[in-house]
DNA sequence: CTGTATCCCGATAGATACTG
DNA sequence: CAGTATCTATCGGGATACAG
């Protein structure tokens, strides 16, 4: 790495000043963990699961305030896509469908644990600064 | 408490059954801040500030990859506006403004660090179990 | 009971142009 | 430099109806 002739403009142009460095991935698999569990309902599902064991979709359906046929659904079906929870179908008469989740799963539970935690320990915070923040303008 | 006369019909038509009982909040405040941060850019924006200090719009513009001016200002002000970073603008000739993460930030940062742990760590087995579901139907 | 199929609306975000 | 103003495309998500 010669020096002596990489200088000429003065500033070198900076074609990657640092881009993100915050995060192994400089952010990506955050944004992807977010995609996945930063809808509306994810989160509400997995805590159900998480606090009544195996659920059948009408159960889940009753435990997940407002929540639609179609999204409970759609919900289930990527969380079952990328390994957070386990379906399992009963031949009967009336069919019946269990839900519950992976160890996966579970692992995510802590995470988003945290994450509650830290917006219950904030809560205030943020509500002052949103109230100050909107009465200077 | 007398539960003499409470089991006329059988069941008892379960009014509540339990709701969400995973979280404090059954789940608010979780979503409260999924809602905060889950969006597309706010946690790029708050990682590029926590790996570089103080910086100035068009560094951040530069430093988060894709993002527009448009999405830039309404994300800085959305993070402003709950207090997680601040605003200093220097009444100079060509205008200069200066973001950083407040200490509010900085403790979201590390939350969200968690998060990325857990994405890193679960990467493999995500992937498997979404190429595995993608194989069987 | 456990879904799937449509229709539709509002919110989000991108592109572009313009301003103090 | 640091934004704002529009316009538009796309998408998540709700309501409803229907099917296995």
């Amino acid at each position: 790495m010669s020096a002596t002739h990489t200088a000429v403009t003065g500033r070198q142009s900076q074609p990657l000043p640092d881009l993100c460095a915050a995060w192994p991935d400089g952010g990506r698999t955050v944004r992807e963990t977010l995609d996945r569990i930063g809808d509306k309902w994810s989160v509400l599902v997995i805590g159900v699961l998480a606090a009544s064991g195996p659920l059948r979709f009408i159960a889940l359906h009753q435990r997940v305030p407002g929540i639609s046929q179609r999204m409970l659904t759609l919900t289930l079906r990527h969380l079952e896509r990328d390994g957070l929870l386990s379906r399992t179908a009963y031949a009967e008469v009336p069919p019946r469908v269990e839900y519950q989740l992976t160890p996966l799963g579970d692992s995510l539970r802590a995470v988003v644990t945290a994450l509650a935690q830290w917006a219950t320990d904030h809560d205030d915070e943020i509500k002052t600064a949103r109230h100050a923040f909107d009465n200077r303008r």
